[in-house]
DNA sequence: GCCAACCTACCGGGCGGTCGGTAGACTACT
DNA sequence: AGTAGTCTACCGACCGCCCGGTAGGTTGGC
């Protein structure tokens, strides 16, 4: 592997240094994640990480600032992947419908394909320091408050009926961000079959429909 | 509070030892488990809950055998709360339809009363020890397969098409799970307002409906 | 006098984080 | 070509702190 690396380095067209040191500085970041993603971010020791990344705790520190800051750092990474591959997409969508199927499909699919990050960025808010939980906080609240306008323009539709925006959007977060719990990419169900079927069930527990319903079991 | 309780102690028809024994190991429970929830298992200390009971982490130890076992205690007591309140009545209820609604139901008001337990239940496993994880895995898993087993019977009746039961137990636990993270009890929504939304919506979520629906969003 | 219900004082260990040092690649100058 | 200096990318050793847990009292009610 050493080798192999230095042989990389040598022949790769001489890669400007800057650009090796930031691929290292992803590697870690990947690794931390993968790491608080499994054991937490309190159970898991700076020691962990420098050692999935081949390196002493010191040598660590010359790439990070702290724990706390690599936590951020993770968490602001996933937020921006939600910006990018499910806000930035969904925002596109002008029917409010079609919106909404796209919120959670590409919600659903990011998480199929990576779960470690965007895990961490909703398990493990009281790690980051006060500022940076208020700026992770209120971008979470975007996301959600994105989901509930969108909601309120079925509302507005007639598409749904009684239902409160902000307990629909609440409880489709919930609905997709569980499938990193239950969900393994070697299991029995392809990805594509969960994303599809979550989406499927998303539409149709907020849209309006005629069929009849039981009493609410009593109290 | 101290004098009242010594107050309490001396008047209630002189408790018999073994009670107040009880009771206290009762609020040592309840504290721990609003204390592991807020901050997490990892992040709380013996001396957290030592202070929060009037104790010194000395004194803690006199009722407790150790961090983990306390985390076993919470964890169980949870899973019972969960048979007591959701599973048992459930399991009375004959028609599918409604048993399902009878679950959501009765668990999402167990969340809004008191989310404490049952949040720690779900995101502190990896904090048990391996055969007590095993343990408490296992009644979830048999939750969740009840759920499953509800879905499938509801299939059979022609209620709900083409829908997995594992993926949709698992979605609805996820929704109603969720409930813990943005229910407030003061805040704006009343607790069996949301009960009643997060079941309507489960409802409608695995319900067949005839309802059109819009193409899946492009990949 | 005894025992339940605590306390004070302490232990070994692991934590996040820092410090001084250095091998080796690279550059600058002669 | 040789060499002195510089910088990047690390490491071993260490620090102070707090953790879970314990040993050995002390005290007040029976």
């Amino acid at each position: 592997m050493t080798a192999l690396d230095t042989a990389a380095l040598r022949d790769a067209a001489r890669e400007p240094a800057a650009e090796r040191d930031q691929d290292r500085r992803a590697e870690i970041y990947r690794n931390a994640a993968r790491i608080f993603h499994r054991k937490g971010y309190h159970a898991t020791s700076i020691n962990d990480i420098a050692a999935a990344v081949g390196l002493t705790k010191a040598g660590l520190y010359y790439y990070i600032k702290g724990k706390q800051d690599l936590l951020f750092a993770i968490m602001s990474f996933a937020m921006d992947q939600l910006d990018e591959q499910v806000i930035e997409p969904a925002r596109r969508v002008r029917d409010p419908q079609v919106r909404l199927e796209t919120i959670v499909a590409c919600h659903a699919r990011l998480i199929t394909q990576d779960s470690s990050a965007l895990t961490i960025l909703v398990n493990e808010l009281e790690g980051l320091l006060p500022d940076d939980r208020t700026d992770i906080i209120g971008r979470q609240r975007d996301y959600v408050d994105f989901i509930a306008d969108t909601l309120a323009a079925l509302r507005d539709e007639g598409k749904v009926i009684g239902l409160d925006p902000t307990v629909g959007a609440f409880s489709l977060v919930g609905m997709v961000l569980w499938i990193s719990r239950w969900y393994r990419a070697d299991g029995r169900l392809e990805a594509e079959e969960v994303v599809a079927e979550v989406t499927r069930m998303a539409v149709a527990a907020v849209l309006n429909q005629s069929t009849g319903q039981t009493e609410d079991s009593k109290r």
